[in-house]
Parts: C-alpha cells; structure tokens; sequence
DNA sequence: GCCGTTTTCGGCCCGACTGTTTTCAGTCG
C-alpha cells in the first residue's frame, strides 16, 4: 500500500529538514542539498510519487541515493524515521511557523523555544498572542518594527492570503501581449521582452512579469504606471514597479539599461535551477555571473572588472555556449547540451501544416458540447492560418440516447454533408479529414458501433468519464480503445484541468511503448485548460521515439489561434519538426493517417 | 547530501533588502 504525497508536500518536508539542519549547524551543504531538493520537487511538472514508482526518481537534479531511500519510505509508510527523530530536537511549533512568509529557520526556532510552542496546533495563535502583547519587540535582536510585521505575517496567514492561485500560460499571455504594445509605444522603450515563466512558456503562471531596455528607466516606469487596465499600484522603486491590474492579475516591470539588459534578461528569465547550475559551471571557468553581467575572477587581482552584454546570446556565447531557447532553462540536461552543442532544434509555429482535432457545431446529437462553427468556417479559418489541412472531429453521438443504427445513419449522413459542403465552396486549398473524437468507455471499448466506422477516416479518442480508476485498470481500459484500427490519436491524454483536476493514473511507458509499436500518435492538446501532454512526458514521450501531433481542441475558429502554446508544451518538451506529424504536408500525412 | 568538460573526492550561486545594528544576520528570489 503506497502513501499518497503530493509534491508540495514533500517539498514542504524536506524545507523542515533543512530548517532543522540550520538549527543543528550540520554541514550547510547537506542543508543546501535538501532546499534544492525542495526546489527541484516543487517544480517538478511530474508528480514525484509516480517517478518514485515508476523508478525514475534519480531523473530529478538533487535527489541523491540517501533522499531517494527517504523517499521509499515516505511512500511506503507514510513517515521517514530518520525526519521523525531530527524533529524531536526542536519544538512543534516552529515547522509551523516556517510556513509563514518571512519565518527562516533561526527566527522560528527563536520564537518558538522563546514561547515554548510546543503544539503545531495553536503555534500561530499563541505567537500572535505574544506579539500583540509587546512580548516580542524586547527580545534582543528585534525591534518594534519586526514585532509589527511578524503580527502582520501571521495575520495574512490566517487569512489564507499566503498562496496565489496560478494561472493557465494563455490567461497571463493575453495579458502580456496587450502589456508589451502599450510599452512598446513608448519610444524611450529600446525592448520589452517578458520574464521568468512567462518567458520560459510554463504551463502556469503567477505573475506576468516584464523588461524594458531604455536609458529614461523613469520616464518608462511612469508610463507603465499609467497603463489604463491597472487597478493600483502596489510598489515603485528606481529599477522597477508592480500593478494590480482591472483583472486581479499582478504585473511587475523591471527596466534595466540597454547595455547590460542582456545580463539581466537571462537572470530574471530563469529558471532558478538552470540559474545555479550556469553559475556553477561558470565557476569553473573562473567566472562569476550575475544580473549585472560577468566578472572574470582572478587570485591575484581584487579588483574584478563587469564585463556587460546588452544581448543574451552574447552573454551564453562569453560562456562557450550557443543561446539557449528560455523554454529549455529548466536544468534538465540543456546546459549539457548546450556544452556539447547538442542543443534541439525545436518545432515552430510555421512548421504547422494542419491540425485534425476541431470541433465544428454540426449536430451529431453527442452527450458533450458541440462546436459554435459550422464546417465552412473552419475550413475558412485553417485557410487563413496557412494550413494544408483539418480533420473534424466532432463528439461521438450519444450511445445512450440512440440505437446502434441511429447512430450509423447520423454517421453517414454526416460524410455526405460534409463532402457537399466541401464540394461546393469555392477557392479552397485545404482538404478535409472526415473524422471524430470517441469517448473511451470504461470498459475500454469505444463509443461507437464498429459499422459507423466506415464514415470516418480515422479518429480521436479519449477519457471523458470514470476518471478514478485504479492505474492498471486505466491503462488497459485506454490500450483497449487505443487498439482499434481507426483509433490513431490519443487526445488529451492525461486527462488534466489545469486547476481544476489532476490527470488520471496511468502508465505512460505502457501507453507509449503501445503507440510507437502501432504508429499511433500522442497528442499535445493546446487548449488553455488542458495543455496536456505536460512539457516533461513530452519529453520523454520523444526520448521512447514517439510521435506526437498538436491539436487545438477548437470549439469555435478564433480557438484555432491557440495552436502556439501547444507548441510551447512541444518546445518545452525539447521537440523537433521531426517528432510532430502535423508538420508533415497532407500528402505525407494522409499515408500516416489512413493505414 | 549531491554530483562529475578535469574530480568517485572535494568542491558546492549571487545579490538585494530589511532591521537591528556600528559591521552583520536573516530571509528571499
């Protein structure tokens, strides 16, 4: 019997450990070997208990023989014995009181021996209780300043105001874009380029964050202080301010001198990982990185002189090392890569040829949505984007609501309006791909009676319902329907929602091992909510030699335009043209298709 | 405790900000 734990609470253990170990003043390289494993886990886009049984633990950076061991037993028991003793050194209270922004270890373990918070239950309470009855501003090392802001930390988290909700890669992008035209007006803005996750396209986002190269940093905070869809301003200061804009969102801009902007694009794009992991390379070739640029240390000399790069590439190339895409900075082997210029050469937008998952609003009676389009401006908007072709792939009709042969005679009804449809209009260039998206049942067959598959050229399928299955029942229910002749993409395929539902259980390696045998295709599924195959199994989907095709899941034409954060998750996942069908011109990808 | 352009031993990122301080410790990103 396995112990579920999610990562944020794994990492949220291993900060524990840490906060212990700075207590303990062990080694503060076993402390710093512990935050990175935080990090690294916090981040990660998998959940770690699947790679710990999937016995691929040791692919995450930090995670050593001796956690890994931990882990096991964290898994298996539901506690670590060697976690349970170090905590006894120290009173309950404190690990409460590092959930609370602004707590470290000393200040923790100070005041909770100070106020013998013994209790993890009532810590919070009790300290605000000392605080607000002056206990804390006489202790030697604070101060009635500290004492005013640890009672307004632990107000906020009461409130619950600790953590921010993140939001879905095309939700902060919309805001960027309208963002970076209003700056890009202002003529004193040399560039403006976005950071951090934003930049490196992940798949969710806190903060839209963005730079501005200029020599008047003044004149363009004022500016981006009068940015017409903020709310209010939450802070200014010389190298930067943040909004609350109309929606909630925040948005922070930093402006930096064109000189040295290439410096301080590629330390705030990040990611932290990739930062440390440059830095330690650096070092070994006796330079120092930082947001200012690049110091070249030397023994003898205290003087060390900034070399700046108004570029990043020129501050990559200063490394030895060709530029590297920010969707890669995520130290998952790029660095390596890039030292032994292996880097990819990732997918791009314009390497599109089609797409075959787009819903039109033609009535197949389904038990899910329809599109809001009918098929000729689809067809119109595939056009506009330059495709070759579409494939429709409308829900399946209902099975409960029609017989066997309801269901054929809606199929076949559909092919002959289709190629009518297409028949008539004039001037088009793309072809069509008669096709459907078929629920995967929770038997594993398909919703669809076998004779309705004459009508199709080849279809979707996917999960819809029963998504708490145990992963081996899910696996087979999904190999089963993945089987059919027909059935050539699997959409969507961990079934996530991003912020609303995790992805079902099951087992990738199976599941891919499947697809490359039969020449089926894993799908990157661009809608905002899904994007889905996440970033890192596209990865690996690409290391077992998959092929993977991007669709936008479109229920109306404007959606088609979301087709470039699919190819983010591509980008991010390191993918190639090579790996993504729907590069492939319609000739190539009809063979492909229909088989 | 982790990890490998050379290294399975001997190293381990960098700077800003804040508050309580006469030179620094703690926290954060």
């Amino acid at each position: 019997m396995a112990v579920k734990f999610t990562n944020a609470e794994i990492a949220r253990l291993f900060r524990q450990v840490a906060a212990v170990y700075t207590i303990q003043n062990v080694n503060r390289f076993r402390i710093i070997a512990y935050e990175k494993a935080a990090d690294a886990i916090e981040t990660s886009n998998l959940e770690i208990r699947d790679l710990w049984q999937d016995k691929r633990l040791s692919e995450i950076q930090g995670i050593g023989a001796v956690i890994s061991g931990h882990l096991e037993q964290l898994f298996t028991s539901g506690k670590v014995r060697e976690y349970e003793e170090l905590f006894k050194a120290v009173p309950e209270g404190m690990l409460t009181l590092l959930d609370v922004s602004g707590f470290g270890p000393k200040k923790a373990y100070r005041l909770a021996v100070e106020f013998n918070l013994n209790d993890a239950g009532n810590a919070i309470d009790k300290l605000l209780k000392a605080a607000r009855g002056d206990k804390i501003a006489p202790l030697e090392g604070f101060g009635a300043k500290s004492q005013a802001d640890i009672i307004e930390a632990l107000e906020r988290f009461k409130l619950g105001q600790n953590k921010k909700k993140r939001m879905p890669l095309p939700v902060a992008d919309a805001t960027a874009k309208q963002l970076v035209a209003y700056l890009k007006k202002f003529e004193e803005a040399v560039q403006v380029e976005p950071l951090g996750s934003l930049r490196r396209k992940v798949s969710t986002i806190g903060d839209v964050d963005l730079a501005v190269a200029t020599d008047k940093p003044q004149k363009v905070l004022e500016y981006f202080l009068k940015y017409p869809k903020k709310d209010k301003i939450i802070e200014i200061g010389p190298s930067g301010a943040s909004l609350i804009l109309g929606n909630g969102q925040h948005a922070d801009l930093r402006v930096q001198k064109p000189r040295s902007f290439g410096a301080m694009l590629q330390y705030f794009t990040g990611s932290k990982q990739h930062n440390i992991h440059l830095r330690e390379y650096a070092l070994k070739k006796g330079l120092s990185l930082s947001e200012y640029g690049i110091k070249i240390l030397k023994k003898s000399d205290k003087k060390q002189k900034l070399i700046e790069f108004p570029r990043e590439e020129d501050f990559y190339k200063y490394l030895g090392l060709p530029w590297i895409p920010p969707e890669l900075r995520e130290d998952l082997g790029e660095i390596e890569a890039a030292i032994n210029n292996r880097l990819p050469e990732l997918v791009k937008l314009t390497d599109i040829k089609g797409e075959v998952h787009v819903h039109s609003n033609y009535n197949l009676e389904p038990s899910h949505d329809l599109g809001q389009n009918p098929l000729g401006e689809m067809v119109d908007k595939a056009q506009s984007l330059g495709y070759e072709y579409l494939g429709l792939s409308e829900h399946n009709p209902s099975v409960s609501k029609h017989t066997e042969k309801e269901v054929i005679a809606i199929m076949k009804r559909r092919k002959q309006d289709y190629e009518q449809i297409m028949l008539s209009k004039k001037n088009v260039r793309v072809k069509l791909f008669i096709m459907l998206e078929v629920d995967i049942l929770p038997d594993g067959k398909l919703a669809l009676p076998e004779k309705a598959f004459e009508f199709v050229d080849a279809v979707v399928v996917s999960v819809h319902t029963s998504f708490q299955m145990p992963k081996k029942e899910m696996t087979e229910r999904v190999l089963a329907a993945f089987s059919h002749p027909k059935a050539k993409i699997l959409a969507h395929p961990s079934g996530r929602l991003i912020g609303k539902r995790e992805g079902y259980e099951i087992d990738w390696q199976r599941i891919f091992d499947f697809a490359k045998n039969h020449d089926k295709a894993i799908e990157i599924n661009a809608h905002p909510s899904r994007l889905d195959l996440v970033d890192v199994l596209v990865k690996r989907a690409i290391e077992n030699g998959n092929k993977l095709i991007i669709d936008t899941d479109s229920h109306d034409r404007e959606s088609m335009d979301l087709m470039e954060y699919g190819i983010s998750v591509a980008r991010r996942g390191w993918a190639e043209k090579k790996d993504i069908l729907n590069t492939m011109s319609y000739n190539k990808f009809k063979s492909w298709l229909i088989s």
